[in-house]
DNA sequence: GCCAACGTTGGC
DNA sequence: GCCAACGTTGGC
């Protein structure tokens, strides 16, 4: 099993967005980087869903249901279609009872070296199992890291 | 709105 | 192959 932490700017496409919808087609990356990425995740990986730009927090975890395929929406963008571009497919498994702000992220020490810090343009990336548990935990009620950090 | 980081493009 | 110019992402 890997763990995997995902992009999207809330006024494009948000948790809530995903949620209604109950499935997404995660298309649109057009970074080699993060393409390979999508290409390494397996059906039944965890991904932590993060919203960027406007109040940037992990507010969500979701599973990959489909590995990558072609993305269809290169047809509409000329010259992409050499360079093998993929999506995915997620669902929502659970939101965080409390979304776990970069800012606190930033103030965790065990997280000093996560990607989301270290390559913060970088919009689909791998996260370590202890990274991940430990945001996990900061992301359930009444967590003591929340009376800790803030 | 500004700016830093960084990826891409194109001239040479 | 180098590098300047430019575009995009995303935090603040």
């Amino acid at each position: 099993m890997n763990y995997w932490l995902v992009k999207s700017e809330p006024e494009t496409y948000g948790w809530h967005h995903f949620t209604q919808q109950g499935r997404a087609i995660w298309d649109g990356v057009r970074n080699y980087q993060a393409r390979n990425n999508l290409k390494a995740m397996k059906r039944g990986d965890q991904v932590l869903f993060y919203h960027s730009v406007t109040n940037p927090a992990v507010v969500g975890l979701a599973t990959i249901v489909q590995e990558a395929y072609p993305d269809p929406t290169v047809a509409e963008d000329p010259g992409a279609a050499s360079k093998g571009w993929v999506v995915v497919e997620l669902e929502p498994l659970m939101p965080l009872d409390n979304p776990v702000s970069l800012r606190h992220i930033k103030a965790e020490p065990l997280l000093a070296a996560i990607g989301l810090i270290k390559q913060s343009r970088l919009s689909v990336m791998p996260i370590r199992v202890d990274e991940f548990e430990l945001i996990l935990k900061m992301g359930a009620k009444s967590s003591k890291n929340d009376h800790e950090l803030l």
